[in-house]
DNA sequence: CTGTTAGCGCCTTCAT
DNA sequence: ATGAAGGCGCTAACAG
C-alpha cells in the first residue's frame, strides 16, 4: 500500500538507519546523501508512519483537549484555537467531550493515555484528581478554565474573581443597588470566584449583601430561566441581573421576553463569557469578557513549555490568570435618572417602572 | 511505565501468544486460561497499547471528522454526536477543522491517512475530489453535508431542495410575493440546492423570479448584512427575508436593528438551521430545521457500515438524503391583512409600512 | 559518516 | 490448546 522507509533505502541504495538518520534530519550523514534522499523520498512519496514511529519513541504527535461540551462559546473559540496552534506544530488534536461527568471525564482520560497522546489540556470536573495526579507523570498536562484542587497541575484559569467584580462594580456606578446574581455551581472554582467578586464590589460600595438575590446553580439554560423567575417575582424584585453563568443566559432571555420586560429601559443586563450574536441582539448585550481565546493560546504555550522540558515533572508548576475585560453595549442603563434616550432612535414603548414587578406569564 | 502483554504473561506463566489471544478473545484458548488471563491483566492494571496494536493491525482506532469550523451550530452538534457514537463504539474522535479552505483541507487530509485513521467523515470543499478519492482506496469514507462531484463517495445530505422549497412555500402561502432570498455561494451543493427548492416553490405559485431579490454569497454574517441592505434598499423591498444561509442569519438581524425594522411587523424572516438561540430570540424565529443530528447519525452509520465490510470499496456506493422540516415560531407574518395582535402582549409600535424604506444609519 | 543489530508491544503463522 | 519465532515501520545504540 503506502511506501516505506525500506522503499526509499532500496532506492536510494543505502540502509534504512541511514535513510531514517537522513530524513528525520539528524545532522549525522553527509549533506549529499542527506540532499538525495530526500529527493527519492519525495519522488517515491514516501509519508513516514507515526505509528511506527510512535512505537519506538513512545509519542504519538497527538495531543488531546478535553472539554465539558461545544455548546459552550467558550469551548468553541478554544477548541478552534488549540487545533489550529497545534496543527501548525505538526500535532493532531484529539477533542473529546465529557460532558462534565466525573466517570466520562475518567474513561475519557485512560482512553487517551492509551493512546499516548503527547500532551493533555483539561477542563476538569474536579472529581478526578487523582487519576490526573497519575497520568501526569506520565504526560504534560495543563488544565483549563477550572483548578482541580487535589492535584498540582499547571493551571491556567480566567481572572473570574475580577471579572465578576468589574461587572458588579459597572452595574453599581450605573446607580443600581440590588443586584440579581446568577452564578455557576458552587463546587467549581468559577462559581465560587465569581461569587467572590461580586461580594466584594458590594462590599466596597457599601451595599449589604441579600442572599435573595443570588443563585447558584448548573450550567444549562433552565437554571436562568428558574433563577430570573424568583428574582423577578420578589417584593422588591432587582433592578439589573449579572448573569454570571454563561449558559444560564438563554433562560434569563426566555424569561424577559415572556413577561415583556424591556431590557434595558425595564431591567439592566450584564451577562458572563462573550458569544458571537450578543453582539448582534438588539439591545447588544454588554458582557465581562472572560478571554477565551488568549486562555487557550496561553494553555498551548505552557503545555508546549513543559512538552519540550520533557521529564522534570512537577518542576515549576505555576498557575497562571488570564485577566477579564468589560464590554459596554447597550443591555445596561443609568438608574437614579430618567432613562436615556436611546441614539439612533425613540422607540420609548411600554413600561418604565423601575423594576419590572412579577407579571402573570 | 505501563505493564504490558509480556508482564502479564509471565505473571500468568504463559507466553505473549497465549496471553494475546486470551485478552483479545480469539477462542482458541482454554476457557480457564482465558479467565486466569483476564483476571490477572485486570489485577495488573494491562491496558493494551493501540500503537502496537496499530502497527500490527494497521488499524487505529481513530476515526477523524473534517469540518468547516465550530462556530456553525449544525457543525457544533455533529462533532457532539460523532464524538459520542464512535466513544461508546471504543473510537476515538479526530476532530480537525478545514475552514472551508482547499489547501488547509489537503493538508489535514494527508496527516490524517498518516495517523492510519480507520475512517472519515467530512464536509469536503469540492476542491480536493482527486484527492478523496485516492484515499478512499485505504480508508472508509462518507461525505457529509456537501458532495464532492469528482468523486463517487458515500454521501450523506440534507434535504436542501425540499427544505428550501417547504420554507418558501410557508412564505408564499402567508401571502408573501416578494421574497428575499440569501443563499450561499452557488459552487457548494447546498447553495445550489436551496435556490433551486425556492425557485421552484415561486414558479409552483406563479410568481415570477426576480433576480434582484436573491443574494448568494460566503457562508459570513457579512454576507447576510450587505445583502439584507441591498434588499431593504431596493425601490419594491421584499416583504419577507429567507436567510438560506445559516451564518448570515446574525449580518440580517444586525441591519433590521439597525433600521429598526420590526420583525415580524415589518419584515417577516425566515432561516436555516436551528441554533439553541433562535427559540429564545424575541420574536422566536421561524427555520427550516436540516436535521443535523440526524445527519450525523446517518453519516456514523455509513462509516460504520463500510468499515465492517473492510474492502470491498465503491460497492453499493450511495446517496442519502435527511428530510429538512419546517418550524414555525414568531418571525412571519401574514401579510395582505392587519398585523395579527401578538397573543401575550400588545407592544405594537413604530412603523407599520408593509415594508420599511432604507433610513440612514 | 554509514551499515548492522536490536528491539518498541503486539499479533499471527507455524509447529508442537 | 499452547510456545516459539518472525515481523509490522521505525529509531537508536553499537560497530566499523
Amino acid at each position: 500500500m503506502s511506501v516505506t522507509l525500506k522503499d526509499v533505502a532500496q532506492a536510494a541504495r543505502v540502509s534504512v538507519s541511514t535513510a531514517s538518520r537522513a530524513l528525520t534530519g539528524t545532522g549525522l550523514t553527509s549533506d549529499r546523501t542527506q540532499q538525495r534522499l530526500v529527493r527519492i523520498a519525495r519522488e517515491l512519496g514516501y509519508r513516514p508512519n507515526p505509528i511506527a514511529r510512535g512505537l519506538k519513541t513512545g509519542q504519538s504527535r497527538l495531543v488531546a483537549l478535553l472539554v465539558h461540551n461545544l455548546t459552550n462559546a467558550s469551548f468553541q473559540v478554544m477548541a478552534e484555537v488549540v487545533q489550529a496552534r497545534l496543527k501548525a506544530l505538526g500535532y493532531q488534536m484529539l477533542l473529546c467531550i465529557g460532558g462534565d461527568d466525573p466517570q466520562q471525564e475518567s474513561d475519557t482520560l485512560t482512553t487517551l493515555v492509551d493512546h499516548r497522546i503527547d500532551g493533555l489540556i483539561v477542563v476538569p470536573t474536579g472529581k478526578n484528581g487523582a487519576q490526573l495526579k497519575t497520568l501526569a507523570k506520565d504526560v504534560p498536562i495543563v488544565c483549563l478554565v477550572r483548578r482541580d484542587d487535589a492535584t498540582d497541575l499547571e493551571t491556567v484559569l480566567a481572572d473570574d474573581p475580577q471579572g465578576a467584580y468589574l461587572g458588579t462594580r459597572h452595574l453599581i456606578e450605573l446607580g443600581h443597588k440590588r443586584i440579581g446574581l446568577i452564578v455557576g455551581r458552587q463546587d467549581t472554582t468559577s462559581g465560587r470566584e465569581r461569587l467572590s467578586g461580586y461580594v466584594r464590589a458590594l462590599r466596597e460600595a457599601g451595599i449589604a449583601r441579600d442572599d435573595t438575590l443570588i443563585h447558584a446553580g448548573h450550567y444549562v439554560p433552565e437554571t436562568g430561566a428558574t433563577s430570573a423567575r424568583k428574582l423577578l417575582d420578589l417584593s422588591r424584585p432587582p433592578s439589573a441581573i449579572f448573569v454570571a453563568n454563561h449558559e444560564a443566559t438563554l433562560g434569563v432571555l426566555r424569561v424577559t421576553a415572556e413577561r415583556n420586560i424591556a431590557i434595558p429601559d425595564d431591567l439592566s443586563l450584564l451577562c458572563y463569557e462573550d458569544m458571537p450574536w450578543f453582539e448582534w441582539h438588539r439591545p447588544a448585550i454588554s458582557i465581562v469578557d472572560n478571554g477565551a481565546r488568549d486562555l487557550a493560546n496561553l494553555a498551548v504555550d505552557r503545555l508546549l513549555h513543559r512538552m519540550d522540558a520533557k521529564g522534570n515533572g512537577s518542576e515549576g508548576v505555576r498557575e497562571y490568570r488570564v485577566g477579564a475585560r468589560l464590554i459596554k453595549r447597550d443591555s445596561c442603563r443609568q438608574v437614579d435618572t430618567p432613562a436615556p434616550a436611546r441614539s439612533t432612535k425613540s422607540k420609548s414603548s411600554s413600561s418604565k417602572t423601575s423594576a419590572a414587578k412579577s407579571a402573570k406569564v
